[in-house]
DNA sequence: CAGTGGTCTAGACCACTCA
DNA sequence: GAGTGGTCTAGACCACTGA
């Protein structure tokens, strides 16, 4: 009953039951098959009908709530969310960025060259002096609109090779791209040729975003500053409360 | 042994044991009891010695391993984070923040008044047409230079009177503080307006940061629209990959 | 008061690390 | 191969919600 409706657990799957369950929940919930404000079962009943047991049905659902696509209260029930805000302040690299906002992502290259590192790109991606690595400038438009210039620093060893960044530097970092960046965002006045590149005025408002990206294994894997058109751009951040 | 290094748990305490252990255990990590990069007892130790199932063990870990206090490697054990960022992206209110970056937090008000909400406050704050609100405007500062002017609207239905508002507004709004805020910002060039109240250069950049802030609760608490010195502050956030 | 989520236990087996 | 984290179970009791 309850399995016909949201969906079945693969038969022959490797991965753990409770990432099983998890995925064919939020496929349930993805495909409106459990619809906004809706009651999910109760765990117990969860439970029986994927024979497997409470404490993993509630590892899988615990992860959702994280995930702030159920909100649970006590007493009452799990309930699916309001989605009212989805997929803030998750990493997406410019172009997938632009395609979520349903512009074309396009770059013009000003260079991309190897070298070693300066001082303070070693520091930011926690290098040895002497390392090497890959940069790249680029002008970014969405459509055929300008909206960046960007200066990417990617250490030599996380990138079989310059060439192989063809549209989407985090496409060419594979496995290597990061999980998790620091971003650090200021206000700034475009210098005249920051605005020629751009085709825009002088003097105009820019935002400079200097980020560093960590792969999986707490690596370094990027550094890049950017300078976005005020005019252009918004950046969403989403923030909560410290640890616990 | 375990215990007497780590510390004991509160002997007549109503929270769950696991937060308890949690609490424990930060402890010994903020006071360095358990220093960096060292290894915690093993979970199976952990329990025996606090008299917990191991279930217990890990459900504490698990929380302080998702704020980065601890990392977790199969096989080899359970190693306190070395502490490389701490604390960003977490919220705080800019009295909270500057004194964080050891300056002295001032205001200086522009009004204070009470009203219906506008439309595009309503749409922000989640409210029906006409619902009271309390506005603050005030200018802000870190010792003695201006740092943003910041536009706040709160229902009035999350704070006692408009008078409770003295320097911070999030200790005014007690329980009803926000623990999640979503943030808009874009760079913009100061009007003469504005930077004549900031005591600035005209047509000097600036980030322009909006603000809803939601409390435990789930409601609106906060909409803010705040235009920050472009010369005298930056924004760090910290993303992550979308939900799994 | 029946039903729900919240916490907790004791024990088991697997996957991985490292000497 | 001993030791560690990763997953999973069956069952229990408590705290809270809502008719």
């Amino acid at each position: 009953m309850i399995v016909e409706r949201i969906g079945r657990l693969e038969a022959e799957s490797a991965a753990p039951l409770y990432l099983q369950l998890q995925r064919v929940l939020r496929d349930a919930i993805e495909r409106r098959v459990l619809g906004p404000d809706e009651a999910l079962p109760p765990e117990r009943d969860l439970a029986e009908a994927y024979k497997v047991s409470r404490v993993t049905v509630r590892k899988a659902l615990d992860g959702l709530v994280d995930a702030r696509l159920l909100t649970r209260r006590q007493g009452a029930g799990t309930f699916v969310a309001t989605r009212v805000e989805k997929n803030f302040a998750t990493i997406s690299s410019f172009t997938e960025d632009m395609l979520s906002r349903g512009r074309a992502p396009r770059s013009e290259w000003l260079s991309r060259s190897e070298g070693s590192v300066t001082p303070e790109e070693a520091m930011a991606l926690g290098l040895s002096p002497g390392s090497p690595v890959y940069r790249f400038t680029r002008i970014r438009y969405a459509d055929t609109q300008s909206m960046a210039l960007e200066h990417a620093t990617i250490p030599a060893r996380v990138l079989e090779s310059r060439d192989m960044v063809a549209d989407s530097l985090y496409k060419a970092l594979g496995d290597n791209r990061p999980v998790r960046v620091l971003q650090r965002l200021r206000a700034v006045l475009f210098t005249p040729e920051q605005a020629e590149l751009l085709g825009i005025a002088a003097a105009s408002a820019g935002l400079e975003i200097e980020r560093r990206g960590f792969a999986a294994d707490g690596r370094t894997v990027e550094f890049t500053r950017s300078y976005y058109r005020g005019d252009a751009y918004d950046f969403v951040a989403e923030l909560s409360v410290g640890p616990v």
